[in-house]
DNA sequence: GTAGAACTTGACACTGATGTCAGATTCAAG
DNA sequence: CTTGAATCTGACATCAGTGTCAAGTTCTAC
């Protein structure tokens, strides 16, 4: 699949696409003459790095991740180091308390907008 | 209560909170010498503006939410238009879908964090 | 082979809250 | 008073992903 078609099927632009690939997040062959082709799992992972890039995570953090999930397809995963799992343990309390005040924000938001669809 | 106290007890340095009144978005008295001079009320405002920014709101957004919302000390606040709910309800909807993604990333990681204590 | 769409790299801009620094002023306590 | 901590304003930097534009190349279908 070729880059256009990777962008429509995510939602993420051609720009983020190349960005994802400098940041050593998704790799792609190359036609002969030089245009990436991307296999269908591609779709997965750049979703998932998406998400990982909305929850707060960096690039390199995200780089170090993406080896040790389980993939798609199943197939075999790199174990975190003990470092890793140090930082990502963080990373998951720092999301925790971000749910945390989402919650509350949405919460304030219905309050205002309930009082305005009674008023 | 002046900038420093407020700061400490909001977790939230002196800079942002200058950086909220000259976004409308919270005032403070001023001592004859011109130092600032916060109500004890602050205390919460801003904890809520932090919390709202963290929901990915803008400063305008906020300044048009603050006066909607019900006083710490349950004190009469504005109704929101139609067009202020209707913006609202838009927020409250990407926030819902922000939420989802987070405990999706969280999930992710916790997966690759529980693979790796295993191991 | 040719036209037009799709793709390539590279560079520059932006966003918007926050960090930081400088120089001047005010406050509070001795 | 005086002295040191706290505060004031204003300006400039930063972050990191993304938008956008330019000039050139490749692909695809006729």
């Amino acid at each position: 699949m070729r880059i256009g078609e990777l962008a429509r099927q995510t939602g993420v632009s051609e720009r983020s696409l190349r960005y994802y690939e400098t940041q050593g997040l998704l790799a792609a062959d190359r036609t002969p003459g030089g245009h990436r082709d991307y296999p269908e799992a591609a779709v997965d992972r750049v979703i998932r790095i998406q998400e990982l890039y909305a929850a707060g995570l960096h690039s390199d953090k995200i780089r170090q991740l993406l080896p040790c999930m389980r993939d798609q397809d199943g197939g075999p995963s790199t174990v975190a180091t003990p470092r890793l799992v140090a930082d990502l343990t963080a990373e998951r309390d720092r999301i925790d308390r971000m749910i945390t005040d989402l919650i509350r924000s949405r919460d304030t938001l219905d309050e205002v907008i309930q009082a305005a669809e009674a008023g």
